[in-house]
RNA sequence: GUGGGAGUAGCUCAGCUGGUAGAGCGUCGGUCUGUGGCACCGAAUGUCGCGGGUUCAAUCCCCGUCUCCCACCCCA
């Protein structure tokens, strides 16, 4: 925003939170601590440990991970030049008639990141975590970003929570016996999503749908004899399509299955179907996952059209979408991704992942009237005079002590007022203290929502609000 | 990045074909100097998103810009 001449006296200038990015308040972020509460105690029941990478990484590991050629790394991320790296490049006198373009791209650059599970991938080689015990089962949460145009469950900065199981391959095993292999490597994938449904669950997400699919492997007897075939059907039908679609039998493919047009979806129904051309191993895989599936009473829905953006992706794909999202209702996406590590310079490993999108989940909770209400107060103390102060100051300590939420006003105010107060605040409980209690020693509890009140002993009021809190 | 809609008090919104702003809710105070929710009375708060233009005069018309919303692209 520019700021006009300096001219007659300026105010100073109001400052707001950037395009995309938002402030979460109360009460909003108790709900937000409610998902995250129960994303910690689920997946930690499923053997989940949580992992906390760092907010930015190199650039060159989204870029191989997630795929140079994704909207994502080409055009979404925040990326910078890393001012440790210039620097290093003047101390070590490098930069010597040096023009400043090819400084720029000499430098390091860095990028705060659009997901994580290259920085899981990352954190798993960096550390050999190949070295513990198989498979590694870890959870993450926090702020993504990615340069798109806001909507509805769409933001700049948004929140992910995801989980990745990594495993190295052991080449004994998997040349003893692949079928086994296989189904082994089908019941991680169904545990994972049954740990997510089990999440949904336990927040009462409505109206939620998991939609499957297999995108097979890029070997030659797979994905690419399907591409093949699908590049054909489409060469044929391309008069039919828009033009976004005509333009990606070029660019990708697969993408046209999960066209919105209109227009387009009685000529994509009758596309060939990837999963009539998986090879003998991803084929066993599918199969292995809906036995998995129905095995721990996971409903699930097959969507052959159901394809994911990012590059690393391979057999196992999955969805899930919930209510009031608008256009964008997907709430969380997954899949498989052997040979991702190993992309990234680690040994041959394969994996399984998935992220939720967090502020579309808590959309979706808001719209169903989950969201909870104003959390109130459990006592309100409304006290009057300078010695009563002192016993306040002392049941308010003792009372948060007691693990209650107590407010406990800063200034003496007549008690029709701080009753009003209390109210106003949702408290439950109005601790009076005036000279009669203090010289007594009994104090006033009321209780806020029939007006009835009684008086306590210091420990006796304890004891009550204990019982009845 | 593309297309469409919208920005007026803290919130939800009104403001007739241009004459520099109002309601409800909320907040605060009073009726009510040891007892809240109700009621009544009163108060504060807006450079009418920002900048420029047309005009004697712009919240209203024109242009630009920012932000939000909706859809596309893409994705969580």
């Amino acid at each position: 925003m520019s700021e006009g001449a300096a001219k007659k006296e300026e105010k100073p200038r109001k400052f707001q939170a950037i395009r995309g990015t938002r402030d979460l308040l109360p009460p909003e972020t108790a709900l937000w601590n409610r998902v995250e509460q129960t994303a910690h105690e689920v997946f930690e029941t499923f053997g989940f440990g949580q992992i906390r990478p760092p907010i930015f990484e190199q650039t060159e590991l989204f870029a191989r991970a997630v795929g140079g050629e994704t909207d994502i790394v080409s055009k979404e991320m925040y990326t910078f030049t890393n001012p440790t790296s210039l620097a290093a490049m003047v101390r070590e006198g490098r930069t010597e008639g040096m023009l400043s373009d090819t400084l720029l791209s000499e430098a390091e650059m860095i990028s705060l990141r659009p997901e994580a599970t290259a920085s899981v991938c990352r954190a798993f080689i960096e550390h050999n975590m190949q070295q513990l015990p198989q498979p590694v089962k870890l959870y993450y949460m926090g702020p993504m970003f990615r340069r798109e145009r806001p909507q509805k469950g769409r933001y700049r900065q948004f929140y992910q929570i995801g989980a990745e199981v990594l495993e190295v391959v052991r080449r004994e095993a998997a040349e003893h016996d692949w079928e086994k292999e296989v189904r082994k490597d089908a019941a991680i994938d169904a545990e994972v999503i049954e740990m997510l449904m089990t999440f949904f669950a336990k927040l009462e997400l409505a109206g939620t749908t998991l939609y499957i699919n297999s995108i097979g492997h890029s070997g030659p007897d797979c994905r690419s004899v399907y591409m093949g075939k699908l590049y054909n059907e489409l060469l044929k039908i391309k008069g039919k399509l828009g033009a976004d679609s005509q333009r990606r039998i070029a660019t990708n493919p697969l993408r046209i299955l999960d066209s919105k047009l209109e227009s387009e979806q009685s000529y994509i129904e009758k596309l060939p179907r990837i999963t009539d051309y998986l090879c003998t191993g991803c084929a066993a895989h599918y199969a292995a996952l809906k036995r998995q599936l129905e095995m721990r009473g996971v409903i699930y829905r097959e969507n052959w059209r159901l394809v994911r953006g990012l590059d690393y992706y391979m057999r196992t794909t999955f969805e899930i979408t919930a209510q009031g999202l608008g256009s964008q209702n997907a709430v969380c996406g997954g899949g498989r991704y052997d040979g991702l590590v190993e992309l990234l310079g680690g040994p041959p490993t394969k994996g399984i992942g998935f992220a939720i999108g967090e502020d579309r989940l808590i959309l979706s909770l808001q719209e169903s009237g989950k969201a909870p209400v104003q959390q109130g107060r459990d006592v309100y103390i409304a006290w009057m005079g300078e010695r009563a102060q002192a016993t306040a100051i002392r049941a308010a300590k003792d009372l948060r002590k007691a693990g209650f939420s107590v407010e406990l006003p800063p200034v003496e105010q007549k008690f029709g007022k701080a009753l009003g107060h209390a109210d106003k605040l949702g408290a439950k409980y109005a601790l009076i203290l005036g000279d009669n209690e203090v010289s007594e020693g009994l104090w006033t509890l009321k209780t806020l929502a029939n007006g009835s009140q009684a008086k306590f002993t210091e420990p006796d009021l304890l004891e009550h609000l204990k019982k009845h809190l």
